[in-house]
DNA sequence: GTCTATAGCCAGATAGAC
DNA sequence: GTCTATCTGGCTATAGAC
């Protein structure tokens, strides 16, 4: 592993605990194990050691979902990929969520100007194919942008307040992913019932 | 107004919006049209009045889904009312769960302990209820932790995610809370519908 | 490329006048 | 109680040896 890939995987660990603001070079420096001057040396800021993180957690979710977004599949076939895929990808990295919501949040301009460079997913087409397949009668009549919260909804909010939910439901690790395994098609099945004519 | 009220009121729209580690004592301040030094002569460090916001934040929240979740309602009822209250009171403080997840996110320790103190959220009694009526033939045979988790998810994350879907979705401020009245019915009919017998 | 040492600035906190 | 002015520590960033 490079000293770049050390400093890389070590800022994202940090900024993903802790966000932009909360993280401290020093505390990546020490996580990477190596000096602090290495991370200045490398990616010559905080801010653009950041920027690296952020495109690459666009860069890995963003083409998957456009991929399966935009494809010739009908709703359901797409509701029950992304779901399945998604959840698959998060377990792997199941802080990204939530890093992004909240970078998201305490900086909207920065993260926008962000998603806009970097092609974020746009679901105008999945939204006209939902309408068409109510036209067609295949969908019950409903907002389609209220079908994508929900599927969005049950899909990210788990990872996105795993802490909060672990300490309330009191869940523990291997039992969250247990949950976790089983979503991947619970929650397409309940969504299409939901929603099928 | 009272100067400390002023100060409060500043203080929770900069750290709902920074977070912890993300806001300034001075911008706090300005926020509130008075001097840096009154934040201190108030509260005495920034982690008081944060402790303070903190307080505030979870004791309007939990006390009502408390009270909800030991009720003597049916469970049918409980969801009916939980995403009713829950939407109603979240609307007018939009910023509240987002604001919540991510400094549990940042700092678990500091945040549980704070949990303990107030009284979080119990869901054991919910549990136990949704499995007898599980057992009587209610409701389906399903997870409740699950059902849980489906029901917090519905009703927060499209607020806990706001900016983002906002932005992917492409949803107005005022198209947004239509969505939301919207949903302080529709969620409960189809999360019922989706598990009754 | 990798380190030590340090510059420089920013933000939390306080002293003290009024 | 409310302000101005200032201290202090910590964090980003750099200089410079090797």
């Amino acid at each position: 592993m490079t000293t770049e890939e050390k400093i890389f995987n070590a800022a994202r660990i940090v900024f993903q605990n802790k966000g932009f603001a909360g993280a401290r070079m020093q505390e990546i420096a020490d996580e990477a194990g190596i000096n602090k001057a290495m991370l200045y040396y490398c990616f010559k800021s905080k801010e653009l050691l950041f920027k690296a993180i952020l495109r690459n957690a666009f860069g890995q979710l963003a083409p998957q979902i456009n991929e399966i977004f935009n494809s010739q599949d009908t709703v359901f076939d797409k509701i029950t990929k992304f779901t399945q895929r998604y959840i698959s990808f998060v377990i792997l990295n199941p802080y990204l969520p939530q890093f992004l919501i909240q970078e998201m949040n305490n900086n909207p301009e920065f993260v926008m100007s962000f998603m806009i460079k970097e092609k974020r997913p746009n679901p105008v087409l999945l939204i006209a194919q939902i309408e068409k397949e109510i036209a067609d009668g295949i969908i019950k009549p409903i907002n389609p942008k209220q079908l994508l919260l929900d599927i969005f909804s049950m899909t990210v909010f788990p990872f996105a307040a795993q802490v909060m939910m672990k300490g309330m439901i009191q869940i523990s690790d291997a039992e969250f992913n247990e949950m976790m395994e089983v979503r991947k098609t619970s929650i397409a099945e309940q969504i299409i019932n939901s929603i099928k004519n």
